[in-house]
DNA sequence: GATTGATCATAC
DNA sequence: GTATGATCAATC
């Protein structure tokens, strides 16, 4: 397996690699670029993402800039099953709290980090060990008309929910597509947002999340099925 | 069995 | 604490 560390410079580069590790099996990736397998996922959740940067030259994680420097394209792993169906739901972003009641859908987080998105399907059963997991086929992804105006959607009715003031109400049963669920290291993180009357609220930080059906979707509209 | 709310690791 | 990468696990 050939593999750079240096970051790729064009889509079709980009494509190239992913294109090399799909069918192989972590244990190998992992090998290539050095990273200790672990025994599972519960204490290193973001191994499989982290392990997948590395064998494409993503520039290192944790930083607020697009994974691939140059290309805008954002990097995402997704969980499936044997027939190719979603694991789990997928972060996108973090809620902007105080300001989202303010932004336009044009100029939302959500929008921008959906905008290009290279997406790599990995065997996630639990059941089966992590190194024999296998890597699935690339797709790199942009929303279609009709998708972009499904997120558009949803992005304005749960920013409306927490632009008036009503984070505690919102819950992740909100949004056919996106949703709005708890992210933080733990419960007793704080984050700043408003209240009804435009006061200062404390309460957990959240993230827009895809739902698992919506992620499912692109894939199969991709590769048939 | 699917889904929501809770949580885990690491870099800075 | 804030950002990145996500999956776990209790509950519906």
């Amino acid at each position: 397996m050939q593999l750079s560390l240096m970051a790729p410079r064009s889509e079709a580069e980009l494509m190239a690699r992913a294109e090399a590790l799909a069918g192989r099996v972590l244990r190998d990736v992992a090998a290539v670029v050095s990273m200790p397998v672990p025994a599972d996922l519960r204490h290193h959740k973001g191994w499989v993402g982290h392990l997948v940067e590395r064998a494409l030259g993503a520039s290192a994680a944790s930083r607020d800039e697009p994974d691939f420097v140059g290309l805008d394209v954002e990097l995402k792993t997704l969980p499936v099953d044997e027939r190719g169906h979603a694991l789990e739901s997928t972060f996108v972003c973090t809620v902007p709290l105080r300001e989202i009641g303010e932004v336009d859908w044009a100029e939302s987080r959500v929008r921008r980090k959906l905008a290009r998105v290279l997406w790599i399907p990995i065997e996630g059963m639990r059941h089966k060990p992590l190194g024999d997991r296998r890597v699935g086929a690339p797709l790199l992804w942009s929303p279609t008309r009709e998708q972009e105006e499904a997120l558009r959607f949803d992005w304005e009715e749960l920013a409306g929910v927490i632009g008036r003031g009503d984070i505690e109400s919102l819950t992740g049963h909100l949004g056919r597509h996106l949703q709005v669920r708890p992210k933080a290291a733990h419960g007793g993180v704080r984050a700043r947002s408003i209240d009804a009357e435009g006061g200062m609220l404390e309460t957990l930080p959240r993230g827009f999340y895809l739902r698992a059906q919506f992620t499912e979707a692109i894939l199969r509209q991709a590769f048939g099925g």
